[in-house]
DNA sequence: CTGAAAGCGCTAACAT
DNA sequence: ATGTTAGCGCTTTCAG
């Protein structure tokens, strides 16, 4: 291999190495190192450095960088629970991936939602210079936003606050109820019963708004009685099964897939198949389940990446300046319905 | 509030503002800020500094420090599947806490496992002066050390690399085999199928042996017809079912949770009930399922919090010179045994 | 007890 | 076409 990897053991090799060893001044390493656009370097100069470049191992510092350059390359993302779902991941990634193509690099901090370790993680992220922060929570919801957040650029992901005046990315949820509802109506269905959270939230009414407009447009009248209460996990969708089944439904629309996965089970012990005597389609297409259940479950996806990265182009400022960005949910067919 | 927000819009707030508003000097204001040990700074200096400090909303550079004292405060993570897994988030949620705790900040990176992004992901770290870098894998795997990984301290997280000298910190997949092999032991069953994933790997051999040990502890005879391949999804679950029926087993180890799933729905539509006809214990104790299922599934932790936490433990050198840390994968009792 | 000054690695005018 | 020289914000001897 190249190089003598430095970087281990003595200090690490610097640019003024690199100048000794090609014979030329640190500023002409910088030049050519960065590719500097009015940078007359002459071909052999040129070459001398990369030779020595290479020869040595040399890696820039980019903490210094950024010192002399007086902006830093940092964008910080605060979430409030990495570990308990698979969703924050998916944020994470998409933030990454956007800030990465925008050559920045994210510093994330955990918080568990303790105000606490939010104000600390913030304060870290201030004192690295970060250029903005993406302060995001792992469902949509509305939150109350830390003080220590107005001393930078923020922008809120998967959550808002009304009257902050921070721009929010949003999913669009309503669009989401009305695709799922839509899916249904597609496959004939008339009678749909919706299966929606009892916890208040933008997911609670966004979605049943969303089914009331699928209904409307497809002239079907809002029946009360087919909306159903439903704890959001797998026990509120089995302990649901007799309301559906009364309800007299031929399809139902759950609030989500762990309620859909309860339903199934449910609906099965009632001797029911599904798609062919009630069709069913959840929402966040979760991937440990809606893939793998029997039959495969048709959801509407969450767009977690998504929303990652349309924080970062928003905390960039390339795409104007929003108030909200709603990210849409798009379907996932598979075979239940 | 106190402080007048600088950091937005003027320039932020320097030590020498400070300085000059304290009317001292800034190695004054560096020794009072960082409570340095051999200070001996006035009662009334320090007070001036301090109330200059709050006044006007000082925040160090941490750029600047790392730059002068040399040594950054930074450690890397390189994770491969962020997004599709559950399991990378409660990887990086360990590391960061323990990381914090030590007074650092996680760069994190995911890469998809493409080698190209890998390396830059490796760079840019390195750029950034990082201690050390974690690189972990989502599941439990050999794998090839990426070169540019050499330049700097890595420890390996869930995977490892025999030969490359680098310390790995995985899970002891034979104990966890054991743990649930003696969880159905210790209910009461002699004869236990075990549905082994078909893909060779750390955990196909070691829970194998672990479920081999503690057979063999309690005085049973391993029964090569008793362990079924199955594709570790919930469709190689229920695709087992007839194997483990004609087996005549009265309880099921399998290789996951998903898999256990599966064979949840092929047990039912036998009409079997659990745990009374069949216990089955998973592993992995995936968040969004396995609490979940009908009976909730007793199953084996996989520890991704604490690899990480001990990963970078081990990175700090506060595990003394390790080669391989196995953590222990813990049982999680439910109500399927 | 406090201040002056050098320097961390790099960039950016400004000279040459 | 290349070199000189200031800093960037902070730490850290070393004087006073």
């Amino acid at each position: 291999m190249s190089g003598t990897d430095q970087g281990r053991g003595g200090h690490p090799v610097t640019m003024r190495d690199v100048a000794k060893a090609a014979g030329v001044s640190v500023a002409t390493v910088s030049h050519v190192v960065n590719d500097k656009p009015g940078a007359r370097i002459g071909d052999d100069t040129r070459k001398r450095v990369q030779d020595a470049v290479a020869e040595l191992g040399y890696r820039p510092n980019a903490l210094a960088k950024t010192l002399s350059q007086g902006s830093s390359r940092f964008i910080g993302l605060v979430a409030d629970a990495i570990a308990t779902t698979p969703f924050a991941g998916q944020i994470i990634h998409g933030a990454q991936d956007e800030a990465w193509k925008h050559g920045y690099v994210l510093l994330v901090a955990n918080t568990e939602g303790n105000p606490g370790v939010e104000n600390d993680a913030i304060a870290m992220m201030l004192e690295h210079q970060v250029l903005g922060i993406l302060y995001s929570t792992w469902f949509h919801r509305e939150i109350a936003v830390p003080e220590a957040l107005h001393q930078t650029d923020t922008v809120l992901v998967d959550c808002f606050a009304d009257g902050s005046g921070l721009p929010a990315v949003v999913p669009d949820e309503e669009q989401g109820g009305r695709t799922a509802t839509e899916e249904l109506l597609a496959a004939g269905h008339r009678r749909i019963a919706f299966l929606n959270t009892t916890t208040p939230s933008p997911a609670q009414s966004g979605r049943l708004a969303g089914y009331r407009t699928a209904l409307e447009s497809a002239g079907i009248a809002f029946d009360e009685r087919l909306v159903l209460p439903a704890v959001p996990e797998q026990e509120g969708g089995y302990a649901a099964t007799p309301g559906v089944l009364a309800s007299g439904a031929t399809a139902v629309f759950c609030h989500n897939d762990r309620v859909a996965m309860g339903l199934y089970d449910g609906l099965r012990e009632n001797g029911l198949q599904i798609p062919a005597d009630i069709a069913v389609v959840g929402f966040d297409n979760q991937d440990v389940i809606a893939a793998h259940m029997r039959p495969p479950l048709s959801t509407v996806a969450l767009p977690h990446y998504e929303l990652g990265a349309a924080g970062v182009r928003v905390l960039l400022g390339l795409e104007g300046d929003v108030e909200t960005v709603r990210v849409a949910c798009p379907p996932v067919r598979r075979q239940s319905v």
